[in-house]
DNA sequence: TGTTAGCACTCTATGATATTGAGTGCTAAC
DNA sequence: GTTAGCACTCAATATCATAGAGTGCTAACA
């Protein structure tokens, strides 16, 4: 027996425990298929005899890290090896002076909008990482209001335009019942920019409405009808994802089951359920990205990995991005492309917001 | 032998040979599995002796309608078997008056904007149809500019507002280099609204600038900056599709291979191709809206069915809606739900329109 | 002449059985 | 503490036999 060691204590491997457990893990990446104790020897010319792996293949499986998958076969990683290894055992694998060329060279193409920027850094992502890949548009609570014009059209209508951050303007022309009035539109235009400036996009008309009794009697006609303008905002600012690339997880030999396959695709259209994933992949990576599905994960989540990163806008978290595939993934990898490109997105995004 | 057919004429069935083909068609598209004759006689009744129905499926073999998939067991319908049912035998079956009524309350709700209607479309179709669904956006030719407006918002910037026969404003603010002169502004906004009310919005930026030249030397700075805003347009109505319910294929037997999956998975992921299926759909119909893949298509198309529906908006033809499923799908329930729904979404972005 | 009953034949699907090989766990020797 | 050796386990694969659904053909029938 190796040294006493439980799964009940937080478990500190040795250093060969953790050269053994790397090497599982490379390996099981890589080929997909149960790894033996002479495969690992081999494969990374070990200078130990496939007996002693054997034994701290043992030892690692009362641990947790290791299990098989019936009595005489190789070991699989379990999802608390998966942990360990993304969390102290793997090198984040720094991207090529020709991958980052290429991603940049990508990204200076078409810049005219933001939905333009975010469907190509989906296929970006799909493209470079062979996963399905999630970026999320950026929150509502992160597009604020810029600047309001209200512009006297005719003579009994008023075109609402409000410019956010991103450079986005939204408009709508509202038309009143009686006539409008220049000064009213003047002075309703000077209220909104002075007192809702930099408001949540969102939250703008119950913001608007909470302050309706400071706004003069005569301009109320005029703002109840910028009101209905407002109440349209946050419908189609409703979190937005764009994915592509899920086709490509067939190639994965754990999608080749059909019930598999149809778990992450169900999975990839509940837009709700992603974006937990994405959030929870931030939260439990401890400051790295990564989402492991617990062995015991109801059907849908299980199984899968996820390597996430949130981008910045203005230097405020403003959305997530990321890619999600079968839980045997090359982590080291994929952590440094998502990272690399969600700093991409965020810089390019502020740029459009600027 | 029956009378003297063969592949190579035009295939004039007589009444029980209709009828057994009608037969085979709809217990297979029901079962999946290969329909014997004595299947035939039993599930539908009929009055004449297995042996007989052997004889004329046999018939129906030679004529290229059925096929065997191997020498001693049933038939199953082949490309043209299905093309006949659907041409001469299908009777399309009416919706009842509750899945009407359902359809019509969907509709109701939620109409504020033209990707809303779609998307909520699309919803309801994969819904109601247990296929993948496919929706198009109206066509760029037929989004046609109803107004503009041009405004002067402080000192040397102008607003462009545009508004589209939909409904939707596009909108953008050009920053001039000098002042901006009022009279200048209203010039140019009456020659646009004269002479490009109605025009295609995708061209309409080269529309403008083969006219160009009518435009008096003043107003040359300005008329250059709105045109900046024109050329964003076509990017933006670029043709979209909103896809929803290809989880479901999962369910059908023919994509329980994961190759055969994979294939319609990716074909759902090359919006151009669906576009074409679309097309083709309509004009293979010969009036009446439905794809079918022949045996020999290539891999991806191979294998699949498309009913699909123009929709009119303005009494025009704008864009179309479908469902794509296996070949072996319910087209006799699917055809009525298709054409309904595509009156509806014609119906409702008509009015949004108006 | 078209229809039917009967029968031999074909082919898949299913299950039982044996074989192979990768890999483990344990023991004894180093 | 490490290693060689060996018995043991189990999935994967191949082989074989059997059952059952369905056909095609022939001869009898209305």
């Amino acid at each position: 027996m190796a040294p006493k060691k439980t799964a009940a204590q937080k478990p500190m491997l040795d250093a060969r425990e953790r050269e053994i457990l790397h090497a599982v893990v490379n390996s099981y990446i890589t080929t997909a298929e149960p790894v033996g104790s002479r495969t690992v020897v081999k494969r990374f010319n070990m200078d130990i005899s496939a007996a002693t792996v054997r034994n701290v293949m043992s030892d690692l499986e009362d641990l947790g890290f290791l299990q098989q998958v019936h009595t005489s076969s190789g070991r699989v990683p379990t999802d608390n090896g998966y942990r360990y290894y993304v969390d102290h055992l793997m090198r984040i694998q720094e991207l090529t002076l020709t991958e980052r060329r290429r991603i940049e060279r990508e990204f200076s193409q078409k810049m005219e909008d933001v939905d333009g920027l975010l469907r190509h850094t989906s296929h970006l992502l799909a493209l470079a990482s062979h996963q399905a890949s999630i970026v999320e548009a950026p929150d509502a609570t992160q597009t604020r209001v810029q600047r309001f014009e209200l512009i006297p059209v005719g003579e009994n209508r008023v075109a609402v335009l409000m410019v956010d951050n991103f450079g986005t303007v939204r408009s709508m022309i509202a038309t009143m019942t009686g006539a409008v009035k220049t000064r009213q539109v003047e002075a309703l235009n000077n209220f909104l920019n002075q007192n809702f400036m930099g408001a949540e996009i969102g939250s703008l008309a119950d913001s608007v409405r909470i302050r309706l009794g400071e706004i003069l009697e005569e301009q109320r006609d005029l703002a109840q009808h910028a009101l209905e303008a407002f109440d349209m905002i946050p419908r189609r600012q409703e979190k937005r994802l764009f994915l592509e690339g899920a086709v490509q997880l067939f190639e994965q030999p754990e999608f080749q089951r059909v019930e598999q396959a149809r778990e992450v695709f169900g999975l990839l259209e509940e837009h709700d359920k992603l974006i937990t994933l994405l959030r929870k992949a931030v939260a439990d990576g401890d400051g790295r990205a990564v989402f492991i599905s617990k062995d015991d994960d109801k059907p849908g989540i299980e199984g899968i990995g996820v390597v996430a990163s949130a981008y910045n806008v203005d230097g405020k978290p403003a959305g997530f991005i990321g890619v999600l595939g079968p839980r045997r993934m090359p982590y080291s990898r994929l952590t440094a492309l998502v990272h690399y490109t969600a700093d991409m997105v965020g810089r390019f995004l502020t740029r459009l917001g600027g």
